[in-house]
DNA sequence: GTGAAAGCGCTAACAA
DNA sequence: TTGTTAGCGCTTTCAC
């Protein structure tokens, strides 16, 4: 009941040999059709699937990969970002064979045991993992032990192997849109300007500028730490430099920006606009009614497993041109909204609305 | 850089064989304290960690568990019952050495793709399945292939290998909790009797309603289906008949109820009393005012795990009686909380709070 | 106490 | 086109 038929049992009800019945298992050529159809019948007949572990030992691939969140388990079941990239990871993963085991662990022991393990013991072949402020260590520890990875989101300016979105383009877009929209003097609330994203956003934003012939006024631009409350207070200072337009690098931010301009008894987008970041779970209740810059969440998930699959692969399996760059930058999309100026006045949530000409 | 060290090499620099590094990396008695020193010194110098797959491949175990969610990522990520419970098998599996890994498939045709993958691969040792209607063609096909399986939650009469809240103690303590309170005519909200929980929840509150010398009054008994809805528009009927406190088997029908009870412009507790079940995430934010039985569910988890890795350890590895059982009856905890005709009248929601006397 | 050797189920030269 | 053979890295008898 429990003994299951090996490759010997096959090529034995079929008359061949282990090697023939391993070709056809591996869908090589070589085998005359006659003897294919009679082992593939004795496949079926006994039910065979080939052994993981003894292809793995034999060939050294395991077919199998590691996806890696160093958060808390609570972290991973509050934010949004995850289900939709998990997802898109195993449906990728399994579609080309591929087991996933899933490493959710936050401590820093557990890091530490579990690079040693994931690299040395080889039940792996490669991993994506979605990064958190110390994962470079894991990363760089992968690296060593040419264990491949890729991680969603870029953690290093100096990085390959990664899937993040186009910042700089994502970024130009949403400035383009206010600029088209007539607003003359759009002012940016960035986040840590030394963080990756942060920077080429601020890129993006001056080079929409420039190529609308604006000038890049400094006082337009102002570092609103990612945080709401130091967005909110930054607020009246652009309001007061004579800003009509606001460029939040993330919801938080454009949250507090909201905020900070209603209390001034402004309205949104009439007398202000703004333009946020779809990237922060908790404001979700906010965000039907803001125009933002929506990120591709099961992207990360497709093209992280792909790209790591791709390293995988001896031959390049796919013909997507994208697969053979060191990393991936995804597009974004922007979703305009008539911001909650309206929503507000008249106590609804409108899915989608024309844009002010 | 990449070829890791074997137990060959570790066997020449330690001047000794495969054989007797292999016995000191398992703990085996039978080696001079000496020699073993020696290994291990050679281990460490040379970082060694054993190939999981050779050793899978030479003793049939893979030191890895399964973890099977039949149901999509949406309900999977919305429902907080599976972050703790996840959680917490990891834990447990990784404290044991064991590697997880995990399965949220939804459709039938993956479901099929599963057993036969899962049964002949030999990826991993057994599985811990969190079962939904119809998965038990899946635990039947792990049976017939000797898969050791162990489901959180027990989906069929006859069965083993489950775990499970012990139901019948769960009503039995709630029912108790409402006659202490001197509640003389506890009606019952039942959901299909010809589920298991609701079979042993009946049980418990008969068994309740009998050691306190109560009659059991089919008039208060009535199928709510585990249905809001449905709860709510039998409410009135059991008013009528004069049941004074209501035992629902689930949060879903307390919340109809006491919709049911607050229309009909009575109190709860004072003229009704209400216990529900903390088995229903949406029902959340009514849950802190209602005195609920609470599932253990870090316990799901731990015990689950632990079950099936007694089942694939030769030697019983614990000395937890339990574990030598079928299966795991869980005791769940009685949270009292004074209902929320207290919270809705002060406009707050206590934590805990006295019991009335 | 220790080592030699067979074997787990497969793949991949190489031979035929 | 097919079969033979030698491993992959480990465990596990069985001698020594």
């Amino acid at each position: 009941m429990s003994d299951l038929p090996t490759l010997e049992d096959v090529a034995r009800l079929s008359k061949t040999s282990r090697s023939t019945v391993s070709r056809v298992i591996n869908n090589e050529d070589g085998v005359k059709d006659e003897t294919r159809e009679r082992v593939m019948a004795a496949i079926r007949q006994l039910n065979y699937q080939p052994n993981r572990n003894a292809r793995a030992m034999a060939t050294g691939q395991n077919h199998c990969i590691g996806v890696i969140v160093p958060r808390t388990i609570t972290q991973v079941h509050s934010d949004p970002f995850f289900a939709p990239v998990m997802d898109s990871i195993s449906r990728v993963a399994h579609e080309a064979g591929y087991s996933v085991m899933l490493w959710i662990i936050e401590s820093a022991s557990e890091t530490s045991w579990l690079d040693q393990h994931l690299s040395q013991t080889r039940q792996i072949d490669g991993v994506v993992m979605i990064p958190s402020l110390n994962s470079e260590r894991l990363f760089r520890s992968f690296e060593r032990y040419d264990l491949p990875c890729i991680t969603i989101g870029r953690f290093a300016r100096q990085q390959e192997n990664f899937v993040d979105i186009d910042n700089f383009g994502a970024a130009l877009t949403a400035v383009n849109h206010l600029i088209e929209l007539n607003y003359r003097r759009v002012a940016i609330l960035t986040g840590r300007p030394e963080s990756n994203s942060g920077h080429d956003r601020l890129l993006g934003y001056k080079e929409a500028l420039q190529r609308a012939g604006l000038p890049i006024d400094p006082d337009l631009i102002v570092d609103g730490e990612f945080e709401e409350n130091v967005a909110y207070e930054m607020t009246p200072g652009l309001i007061d430099v004579g800003c009509d337009a606001i460029f939040a690098m993330n919801d938080s931010m454009a949250i507090g920006a909201l905020h900070a301009i209603q209390e001034l008894g402004k309205r949104v987008p009439e007398d202000i606009a703004i333009v946020g970041f779809d990237d922060v779970p908790r404001a979700s209740a906010i965000k039907p009614t803001l125009t933002t810059i929506r990120q591709p969440l099961y992207k990360f998930g497709e093209f992280s497993s792909k790209l790591l699959l791709n390293r995988l692969q001896t031959e390049p399996h796919s013909d997507d041109e994208f697969l053979k760059r060191p990393y991936v930058l995804l597009p974004t999309e922007l979703v305009v909204r008539e911001s909650c100026g309206f929503a507000l006045r008249h106590g609804i949530m409108p899915n989608d609305s024309p844009q002010r000409a």
